[in-house]
DNA sequence: AGTAGGACCTGGTGGC
DNA sequence: TGCCACCAGGTCCTAC
């Protein structure tokens, strides 16, 4: 499930690999929701140069030299994976950019991902909805976030990212249990002090799992088909029924907003 | 204003 | 072996 380091690692592969390149051709396997424009998608970029590739939240930003920007999201089994030699789009291929001596494919198993053109007022747009950037916000900032709606449940703050971009399910849960907070624990009853070592511990699993390129729960893989390095670090997510690595109390599932929902019953009161 | 729940998707898995 | 229910979940949309 990419997320704030997933999405943080593609990007700098992408970044690395085509910022300054123009894109010579682009082959759209399917057509559907994922791509807005339609049959104008293999056109528009065309001859266009790539200034930069950015991230906001977990959306990746192509930016063009006329001010053009593609949107890229992941969501769930999006991926950017470069194809050496020659290619043959397989079952889930959805699109192929071809750049002088690279050549990128846009694959998808469940579809939910999408590719948009925008121009740089829609972008501008996009990008107004997120909340700060955890990494790159200071930590009392990013504390006064969780102050309000105060009946909200904190894991559905965590994930809002409106509230604060980038945080997905797996950094949630795992932040959670590093602060010591259940993750049903109203705003309301947070003290200043679980709010700083929330946000703090935010950044700290962030942070490492960016250090260790993403952590490959299910289907996620970098732009080299690679894994993450996170998985073995993770504390709660995907460990039910095995002991906690603070206190061996057996880690529990719920589900919350429709989300499974991992905690340990003694280290998050 | 806030929250809850459905929809979008497909492949993998476990039960019978 | 085949069939089926269920699960993974980011984000948008609708209903309350």
């Amino acid at each position: 499930m990419p997320e704030l380091p997933e999405v943080e690692t593609v990007r700098r592969q992408l970044h690395q690999a085509l910022a300054g390149r123009t894109v010579q051709t682009v082959r759209l396997f399917r057509s559907g929701r994922e791509f807005p424009a339609g049959a104008a998608f293999e056109n528009v970029l065309v001859g266009k140069k790539i200034l930069s590739i950015d991230r906001r939240a977990k959306l990746l930003v192509w930016r063009f030299a006329d001010g053009t920007a593609l949107a890229a999201h992941l969501k769930m089994t999006g991926r950017f994976v470069f194809v050496d030699g020659k290619y043959v789009p397989a079952k889930h291929d959805h699109a192929q950019f071809v750049f002088d001596g690279k050549n990128l494919v846009w694959s998808d198993v469940r579809k939910f991902g999408f590719l948009k053109v925008l121009s740089a007022d829609e972008l501008a747009t996009a990008l107004d909805a997120y909340g700060p950037e955890p990494l790159e916000t200071d930590e009392a900032i990013l504390a006064e976030l969780f102050r309000s709606p105060k009946t909200r449940a904190v894991k559905a703050a965590l994930l809002d990212q409106a509230t604060i971009a980038g945080v997905g399910n797996i950094y949630a849960d795992e932040s959670l249990h590093r602060a010591g907070l259940r993750p049903t624990r109203k705003l309301r009853t947070l003290t200043a002090d679980d709010r700083l070592r929330l946000v703090r511990e935010v950044k700290n699993v962030l942070q490492e799992s960016v250090d260790q390129k993403g952590t490959s729960a299910n289907d996620y893989v970098d732009t080299a088909g690679a894994k993450g390095g996170f998985l073995s670090l993770l504390r709660v997510y995907g460990r039910a029924g095995e002991p906690c690595r603070t206190c061996l109390t057996t880690i529990k599932r719920t589900v919350l907003g429709q989300r499974g929902t991992h905690f340990c019953p003694t280290c998050q009161r």
